[in-house]
DNA sequence: CTGTTAGCGCATTCAA
DNA sequence: TTGAATGCGCTAACAG
């Protein structure tokens, strides 16, 4: 394997300069950089990124952590935008796991003092989550995927996230049913506390009730909560048809319990089910639902995993948006 | 951040017994070992892993390509196991992305120079895969995940892999139908050359043959083929249907392909349609599907990962299997 | 069993 | 602008 030694040999110069090369090619002279050039491509060269990083004490690296068994926030599509867009930015992502939230903070501390991780991404944070304040005292560059709910001050410039706009995505897809004939517009919820189910219901009942379609009392009655299982789904949805058979809409806080409802119909049924999501379910079930932003979600987090590092770094505060928010796209059926 | 000096300073003992009493724990004696132990938890130290990687040429990492679009072989449970598993032993999975093969052989070039990677796992590999041969020329660790369909030596000793049996879950879910009552069992498949789907495919031909339930011959007509995706699933089932309008069940190579034919049936139709895979799809439509392995698969995966990396290094020949088959279980429904 | 010496490959001082 | 020295943190040899 060819080290800078060796391109420097090769090419007649120093060491040094072959690392100038690479790391601030203006001062080398454009002739020696030819050298330089010809030499790396002959000897196929490639910086050894472990020697960079112990000198550098930088790791390029982005670490996200995944529950081993089933659900985690991260879901797959927002992995593979999150390779791609990293890989613009020349950062890696590795993985890790975590079972738990204490034993996520034992994963943060090996990795941190491994040098291997320069910003962590975490889902699924919530009122003074102890991985949250562990990472603020140590330092640690961080961007959240999904906000804080109950943190005291959502737009804290030491705490930068990226969200789903599940209140602005819902309202728009009430909206949607709304101008396509729709009047009695049911909901199916989670069960509180859940900053994300409280947030996407709110964007059902603003929208009805800004539509004069019920008033903002009536809402509890149009909604149910249940588990996010489908056999909880197919529960609930019978339990709010049974209060309101004249609902001519449902709207589920998630594809799951959408397929939970719409499989609790009869199969000719007209009432309109809706999801979020976009899964395969929804494709394969054929009720709208709401599709993440995915592409630009890795976007911003990867914009702002590079600022938190140079802010961790060298303690310059970044200055474009720490906190953002995208809305999802209905897609009608 | 702490180093090997500040513990050996700590603990009154040199740099070298600290890195022993990680390394090569037995060669120290219990007490030293216990002063160590005692500065490292007051410390809070963690070796830095750069620092190792350089001085041994390791990187103990697992990387793993995945499509920035779309679908990847790589499925979300799999990489979740995965990482679980490689923690176990020590090893960090990373994640490269790779939008052709062609492009995928720079990342190699690129990672292996680095010292970023010790062991690649590649999927949806087939015949002559330059990939394959790149990674062989260049005497770097890898294992397939899914066989290379076509590769003239299944079990050449230099191309490990791991792959679900495909055939035998098929049969097994034929077996399944057959012993419920079911005797007149079609088949949904992906069109040829398809390795998995011919694989698959033919399960389902011995079964019913065996059972002398249909002859070689009639196995061409019981069966249609269609692109894996839901519309085409529903066209290729009612084309199945209109010539074989007495099928009481039908296989699918897909839980798509099975979405598709599910949903292309009135609600209360008693036809049995089983999938491959048993996504939500399955679940929520109530389906019967055959479930991967997947924790074993990664346990494989993983093993044969380490027992490469040792072949590629030490040039000691793995002496367990390099060729693993595991089969899928079925999930009735 | 423990301590000393040396160097993995690179980038950042300095001096030329 | 380029070259020579130094050390990031660790571990493999060796010597004690």
């Amino acid at each position: 394997m060819a080290s800078i030694k060796d391109v420097a040999k090769d090419a007649g110069v120093s060491p040094q300069t072959v690392s100038n090369y690479f790391n601030r090619p203006s001062i080398v002279t454009a002739s020696t950089r030819l050298k330089v050039e010809e030499s790396v491509s002959r000897l196929g060269y490639t910086p050894n990124a472990s020697a960079r990083r112990l000198r550098t004490q930088r790791s390029n690296t982005i670490a996200i952590g995944i529950a081993p068994s089933g659900y985690s926030q991260i879901y797959d599509p927002l992995l593979h935008a999150l390779v791609s867009e990293a890989d613009a930015h020349g950062l890696r992502i590795m993985l890790y796991k975590t079972d738990s939230k204490s034993e996520e903070i034992q994963q943060f501390a090996s990795l941190v003092a491994g040098g291997d991780v320069d910003c962590f991404i975490l889902a699924d944070t919530d009122h003074q989550d102890p991985r949250v304040s562990w990472l603020i005292k140590h330092h640690q560059a961080f961007v959240l995927f999904g906000r804080p709910w109950g943190h005291t001050n959502l737009h804290d410039q030491e705490v930068a996230w990226v969200d789903v706009d599940g209140k602005q995505g819902m309202a728009d897809m009430t909206r949607h049913l709304i101008v396509t004939g729709h009047r009695r517009i049911g909901f199916l919820g989670w069960p509180d506390p859940s900053g994300t189910g409280s947030d996407r219901r709110a964007g059902w009942e603003e929208a009805l009730v800004t539509a004069k379609l019920c008033s903002q009392e009536e809402t509890a009655s149009l909604r149910e909560e249940s588990e996010d299982n489908i056999r909880a789904g197919q529960i609930a949805c019978t339990r709010l048809l049974r209060r309101h058979p004249d609902l001519d809409a449902i709207i589920c806080v998630s594809d799951t319990l959408a397929t939970g409802a719409r499989t609790s119909l009869p199969h000719d049924h007209t009432l309109v089910i809706t999801g979020f999501d976009n899964t395969s379910s929804a494709e394969s079930l054929g009720f709208p639902s709401l599709e993440q932003p995915t592409r630009n979600i890795a976007r911003e987090l990867v914009r702002i995993a590079i600022e938190r590092i140079k802010y961790a770094e060298d303690g310059l505060a970044p200055e474009d948006k720490q906190h953002v928010l995208l809305a999802p796209t209905v897609i009608a059926r």
